[in-house]
DNA sequence: ATAATTTTTTAGATAAGACTAAAATTATTT
DNA sequence: AAATAATTTTAGTCTTATCTAAAAAATTAT
């Protein structure tokens, strides 16, 4: 069994993992977790100990199969739980982090897996992400940004790269959701821009918007 | 805002006045929480200094309006996750206490009212004991020991004393759950011990186990 | 009413996890 | 290749919640 604090830092590392592969530094998991670099060197010691990852000093970490698996599960249980409160406690996508972020450190492997039975096995979570099944598996999605959507073209929705409160209410706001339809009808040159059609409507959205919008086309 | 120690010892005090009225003594605390004494002093000065408490030395101590009040929600939130292990997630009673005591310190408002509508506004959790609404109010349960009956009389089992699971384990081994008629056959005065009827067939409990079972005539 | 016992408190120590400030190492410029 | 800058580590401190051992107060027994 893991501390909160050990399951946050092994979360951290893992979702950092994912973005840049191995040899995370001290500063981007102190950075990601709002502390101090030299909370981060104590910590990584810690589960290096634990054989969790692999430390070098001056060298950043890399998870360990093991530690990839504990990481694994930690986003198993956050992305079920949001899946329970969006599906059966009327949560919207934007309000579901902060709990989930509690939820998922309570210990008990029967609790996830009868959840998961409930929740009739999801795939994905409320932001589009993939859900780990018991082993650890889950299919990556296809998807690219609909910043690198042509004109004209059409996708699909299917995730967002920022989970923010703040983003997700704007989506909310302009009708974007998971599933939704968009076309690109143009693209500025200039700042990257791009006019979109949603619902039979025209919004222009910035590029940092459409840089955190995942589509399937 | 309070710790998850703070919650505990909250909660304990709590259910220590609700046998023993005000004035909870520093040992009897930390028979309940399985530390020392000291530890005991040391929180509750600090109990006492958020003004959850009334402490004086060598007094025991009592809760304030303010310390009931979060009391009465954590053991709110406590009996609705059981409610939730049980009625969705395929819990037995005596699987469900050490999870809840993890779900119960979750922090969100809306987590556990939207819980509360999810669940259909239960009264009572999978051990008969009530539930308290938003505002801290529940009805007290009209109930009083098997081990009182008298012989030849009914009663209908409407709770426990003791919820550990060895003890809930042998109340289905028996079958005596909640709501189970029991018929008192005879009283062993010796020792106590009744022979009593469920669904037909006649068994024999201990006083113990009598002294452990709420029952409604 | 005094002695013995029990309970409670105080004092000082420990572990986890965070912090600041300074030192060590690595990376980047010129 | 040396100087400067950035990153990382170390050393020492702090807070929270625990503990043990000893002192103080309250209770019980003689």
């Amino acid at each position: 069994m893991f501390s909160l604090s050990e399951e946050n830092y092994l979360k951290s590392i893992y979702h950092l993992e994912a973005i840049h592969g191995k040899g995370i530094s001290t500063n981007s998991i102190a950075k990601k977790l709002h502390t101090k670099a030299s909370s981060v060197t104590d910590m990584i010691k810690k589960l290096a100990e634990k054989e969790l990852l692999v430390y070098k000093k001056y060298q950043g970490v890399s998870l360990t199969k093991f530690g990839r698996k504990e990481a694994t599960n930690i986003v198993r249980k956050h992305r079920l739980w949001e899946v329970f409160l969006v599906d059966k406690l009327n949560f919207s996508w934007d309000e579901v982090h902060d709990v989930a972020e509690q939820l998922e450190h309570i210990k008990s492997p029967k609790l996830i897996d009868e959840l998961d039975v409930f929740l009739g096995f999801p795939k994905t979570d409320p932001h589009g992400d993939p859900i780990p099944d018991k082993d650890g598996n889950f299919q990556k999605i296809e998807k690219k940004l609909l910043s690198t959507l042509e004109e004209n073209k059409i996708g699909i929705c299917v995730g967002v790269n920022d989970s923010s409160s703040d983003f997700l209410k704007y989506l909310d706001k302009n009708n974007i959701s998971l599933g939704q339809k968009i076309k690109v009808l143009s693209k500025e040159s200039f700042d990257g821009s791009l006019t979109i059609l949603i619902n039979s409507k025209a919004i222009t959205i910035s590029k940092k918007i459409s840089n955190n919008i995942y589509i399937q086309s």
